[in-house]
DNA sequence: CCCTGATTCGC
DNA sequence: GCGAATCAGG
C-alpha cells in the first residue's frame, strides 16, 4: 500500500483526533501500526501523549527482554548527538496534567485569544469559554455546561457554490474541509459515503461545538478504555 | 502478558 | 520515504 492523498489526510485526522496507531493501521488497512507512526512522525505529527518519554535508558533489562530474538545482529544502541543543536521545541518536558484551575498554559492562553476571529457576534458575553482545564494535547477542556454554547454564533456568512452532484449536495468532502468546518469524519474513510461533519467549527477548534464535545472528553486512563459511546468513525469496521 | 508511541536503520 | 525491529513506559 502506498500513501496516496487521502490516506495520509485520514492519518492526519485520526491521529489528530486522539486514534492510536493502531487503530489507525486498521483503519487504513494494508498498513502496519509502526508504518503508521513512522508515517506520522515523518508527516511531522508527533507529540500526544506517549507513554515513553523519559530519556533516561537503563540498560539492566536489555538483553534480558531480548531474549526473544536470537542475537545474530549487532545492536547500535547509540545516539551520539554530542551537538545536536534541537532548533524546536524536541520533547515536550511535563505533559499537561488536567489541572482543575483556570491557570492555563501558554497553548491555552494562545487558543483564547485566538478564539476571537469572528468576534463580529457581540453579544455583550465577551468572555471566551471558561477553561476548566487543559487536556492532553494541550486543548482546553471546558464543563459540560460550557459545551453546549461555547460561542455565541456568529451571523451567517455568504452561501457557498452548490455542490456539482446532488449525491454529495450535502456531504463535506474531503476536499471541502477547510478551517471553518467540522472535521469530524462520519463513517469509514474510503467508502462511497465517507464525509464529514462539515457544520461550523466551534471557533480555534477543528470540529464544531457538538464534536468538540465528543472530541475533548477527559483521558480516561489506559486500564478503562472508552467502548461505548464516543468512538468516532463509526466504530471500528465490521468485516 | 497486553497495550502505547518513539526511534533506529536497512532497504 | 518506508516500515520492521527495537526500545521503553503504562
Amino acid at each position: 500500500m502506498s500513501w496516496t492523498e487521502e490516506r495520509i489526510e485520514t492519518l492526519r485526522k485520526m491521529w489528530e483526533g486522539g486514534s492510536t496507531a493502531s487503530q489507525i493501521a486498521e483503519e487504513l488497512g494494508g498498513v502496519s501500526r509502526n508504518a503508521v507512526i513512522g508515517k506520522a512522525h515523518r508527516l511531522g505529527l508527533k507529540s500526544r501523549p506517549s507513554p515513553v518519554k523519559s530519556g533516561e535508558k537503563k540498560d539492566t533489562k536489555k538483553a534480558a527482554a531480548k531474549t526473544a530474538k536470537p542475537a545474530e545482529k549487532p545492536k547500535p544502541k547509540e545516539k551520539p548527538q554530542a551537538s545536536a543543536p534541537a532548533p524546536a521545541a524536541p520533547k515536550t518536558a511535563a505533559r499537561p496534567a488536567p489541572a482543575p484551575a483556570p491557570k492555563a498554559g501558554p497553548s491555552a492562553a494562545e487558543l483564547a485569544k485566538a478564539t476571537p476571529p469572528a468576534a463580529e457576534a457581540d453579544k455583550g458575553e465577551k468572555d471566551v469559554p471558561k477553561i476548566v482545564s487543559v487536556g492532553p494535547g494541550g486543548f482546553l477542556r471546558q464543563g459540560p455546561g460550557d459545551q453546549q454554547a461555547p460561542i455565541p454564533p456568529a451571523p451567517p456568512r455568504r452561501l457557498v457554490p452548490a455542490k456539482p452532484s446532488p449525491e454529495i449536495a450535502d456531504k463535506t468532502s474531503l476536499l471541502d474541509l477547510n478551517d471553518r468546518v467540522c472535521r469530524w469524519p462520519m463513517g469509514h474513510p474510503g467508502e462511497p459515503d465517507f464525509h464529514f461533519c462539515g457544520e461550523k467549527v466551534n471557533p480555534g477548534f477543528p470540529y464544531c461545538v457538538e464534536h468538540c464535545g465528543r472530541a475533548y472528553q477527559a483521558q480516561l486512563p489506559r486500564g478503562s478504555r472508552r467502548p461505548p459511546p464516543p468512538l468516532p468513525f463509526g466504530g471500528p469496521r465490521v468485516r
